[in-house]
DNA sequence: CATTGATCTGAACGCTGGTTCAGTTAATAT
DNA sequence: ATATTAACTGAACCAGCGTTCAGATCAATG
C-alpha cells in the first residue's frame, strides 16, 4: 500500500458536504451544479464522485444526517416529568438545536421535493417521529390538566411552526441573544398552551 | 386587422400562468421546464414567449400578484377597533386567504431565492408591509393592556409562522372544516397573546 | 529507489435547458 | 375572394448539466 487511506479524503469528504450544504441552502438544490460545489472545495467536478454516488445522495445524506441527529439528541435528553417543565425543556432544546443549524433546517424544509420518492419516505418517517414526540408531550399535559388547548394536533403543528420559523429571522448578532430568545419563547409557548401559574 | 386581439390569448395567457403556478408549486421553479408548462397548456414552448418575457417573469408575476392581492384585500377589510376583536378578525382573514391559495403561498415562501435581486427586493418590501400590519396590531393591544406578550416583534413572527404553517397540512376534506380551523386558531391566538376573558 | 494505489485532473459523452425565429395557420375585415 | 395579422409551430442554437473514465500525480511503503 501507499498513501494511507484517506490522507486527503478525510479533508475533502467533509469539505464537499459542507460546500454542498451552503450552496443548497443559498441557491436551492436544483440550481446548484456539481462544478460549483467542486470549485468551492478547490477540486474538479469528477473528484466529487470519489465521495458520493451523485448529487441526489449528497442531498439525501445531509437531510438524513440532520434528522438522525435531531432524534438522537432528543433521545439523549433528560425530560422532566412535569408537563410544564417538559414544555420549557422542549422549547429550549428545539430552539437551541435549530438556530445552530440554520442551513440544514432550511434545506430540510425546502428540498424535500427534490428527493427521490424512496428517499423522501425515509425522511418523512423521521419527521413524523419528531412530530409525534411533540404531540405526545401535549397530550400528557392536556390529560394532566396542565395544558388547555383547543386541539392537541393543531397545537403541535402550531408549536413546531412557530419555533422553527425562528431560523428565518434570528441572527446571533441581532437584537436578542439566544438566551433571551429562549426565555421569550418559553413564556409564549406557556401562554399558547393555556398554562396559568409558572412552575 | 384580422382576428380580434386575444381571441385565443385571453385563454392561453391565463392557462400559462395557472400551469406555471401548479408546476412550480409541485416541482420547484428550477426543476420545471418551459416545455413542461407548454405541454400542460397544449402548446409549443415558443408560444409562451407571446405572453411573458421569460421564465423569471413568470415567477415574479405570480409572486407580485399574490402579495398585491393580499395587501389589497386586507386594506379593504373593516377592522374592529377592539384589539381582541381585531386579532380574531386578522386570524380569520389570514387563514381564509391562505388556505384558498396553497400553491401561491407555497411558492411565495419557497421560490424567493430564485428571483433576481431586483425582483426579490420588491417582493420583500411587500412582505415587510404585511408584517408591519401584524406588528402594529399587536402593539396596540399591548398598549391598551388587552395583550400580554413577552416581545411584540417575536410574537408577530410567531403568529404569522403558526398561521401560515397551516397550508403545509390543512386539506379541505380533512378532519377539520375551515370554520373549525378558524375557531381553534382564534382561541389559540388569544391564549398566545395572553387574552383573559373572551370578548 | 521503484512500486503502489488513493486521489485527482481534464476532457469527453449524451442530454436537456431557455430562448429565438422564420414560416405556417386560421379567423376576421374589407 | 383576398388581405391582414394574431397566434402558434417546429426546428434550431448554444450553453450548461450530471456523470464517466483513462491517465497523471504523488505520499507512503518495502
Amino acid at each position: 500500500m501507499a498513501r494511507k487511506t484517506g490522507s486527503h479524503s478525510e479533508i475533502t469528504g467533509p469539505k464537499i458536504k459542507q460546500a454542498a450544504l451552503e450552496l443548497f441552502a443559498r441557491h436551492g438544490f436544483a440550481a446548484v451544479t456539481m462544478r460549483q460545489i467542486a470549485a468551492r472545495v478547490g477540486v474538479q467536478a469528477g473528484a466529487i464522485y470519489n465521495y458520493t454516488p451523485g448529487k441526489q445522495a449528497l442531498l439525501f445524506d445531509l437531510l438524513r444526517g440532520h434528522m438522525a441527529d435531531l432524534l438522537a439528541r432528543w433521545a439523549a435528553e433528560q425530560v422532566p416529568h412535569d408537563p410544564v417543565a417538559a414544555l420549557d425543556h422542549f422549547v429550549a432544546f428545539h430552539l437551541d438545536f435549530h438556530i445552530q443549524r440554520p442551513d440544514l433546517v432550511f434545506i430540510s424544509y425546502m428540498e424535500l421535493r427534490n428527493l427521490t420518492e424512496e428517499n423522501f419516505k425515509e425522511i418523512e418517517e423521521m419527521r413524523r417521529r419528531y412530530e409525534k414526540i411533540v404531540y405526545d408531550m401535549i397530550r400528557k399535559g392536556v390529560l394532566s390538566g396542565d395544558f388547555q388547548v383547543p386541539d392537541a394536533k393543531i397545537t403541535s403543528f402550531a408549536l413546531i411552526a412557530m419555533l422553527t420559523g425562528v431560523v428565518d429571522w434570528f441572527r446571533e448578532d441581532g437584537r436578542l441573544s439566544s438566551t433571551e430568545l429562549t426565555r421569550h419563547y418559553c413564556a409564549l409557548a406557556r401562554q399558547t398552551f393555556g398554562v396559568n401559574a409558572p412552575a
